[in-house]
DNA sequence: TAAATGACTAATG
DNA sequence: TCATTAGCCATTT
C-alpha cells in the first residue's frame, strides 16, 4: 500500500463545473453537451462534458444527467443509466415527451445557461 | 511517457 | 445532401 498517494475518486474542476451547470437545469427542460461546453468556455469540449456525465455517477451530489442530450435531442447516454429506459422515464416524469429516444420539441425545451443565467 | 477511448460538435470533400 | 476528418478535454490502459 502507498499512503503517500490519497487517490481522489472525485473529478477535476472542469467536471465540477459541468455537474454544477447540469444541476441548474430546471425540471422539464433539457440541455446539450455543446451548450454546456460552450458556457464553460470550451466550445469543442463537448466530449469532455459527456465524459463528465459518465463521471456524474461518482459526484457527491446527484446530477440530472438525463436532462442532458446531444445537439439533436437524442438520448445518446441512456445506455449508461441503470436501465436503458431510466433516462426516458425520468424525462417523461418531468413532463418532457420522448419519442423514439428523442426529445419532442427539443428546440423549445433547450435550456441554455448562457441565456437563462445571463 | 505515450497512445487509445469516449454520453460530442463543427468543418470540409 | 451525405460521408468523412479533425479538434477538444479528461480518463484509462
Amino acid at each position: 500500500m502507498k499512503p503517500t498517494a490519497p487517490v481522489a475518486p472525485e473529478p477535476r474542476n472542469f467536471f465540477q463545473d459541468v455537474h454544477e451547470v447540469v444541476r441548474l437545469i430546471p425540471a422539464g427542460r433539457v440541455s446539450t453537451y455543446g451548450t454546456i461546453a460552450h458556457y464553460l468556455g470550451a466550445r469543442h469540449g463537448a466530449r469532455t462534458v459527456g465524459y463528465a456525465m459518465m463521471a456524474a455517477h461518482t459526484a457527491d451530489q446527484y446530477v440530472p444527467a438525463h436532462r442532458v442530450v446531444n445537439r439533436l435531442g437524442h438520448l445518446t447516454g441512456r445506455m449508461h443509466f441503470a436501465t436503458p429506459t431510466a433516462m426516458q422515464e425520468a424525462l417523461e416524469a418531468e413532463g418532457v415527451r420522448v419519442v423514439e429516444d428523442r426529445v419532442a420539441d427539443f428546440d423549445k425545451l433547450l435550456w441554455d445557461p448562457a441565456v437563462e443565467l445571463a
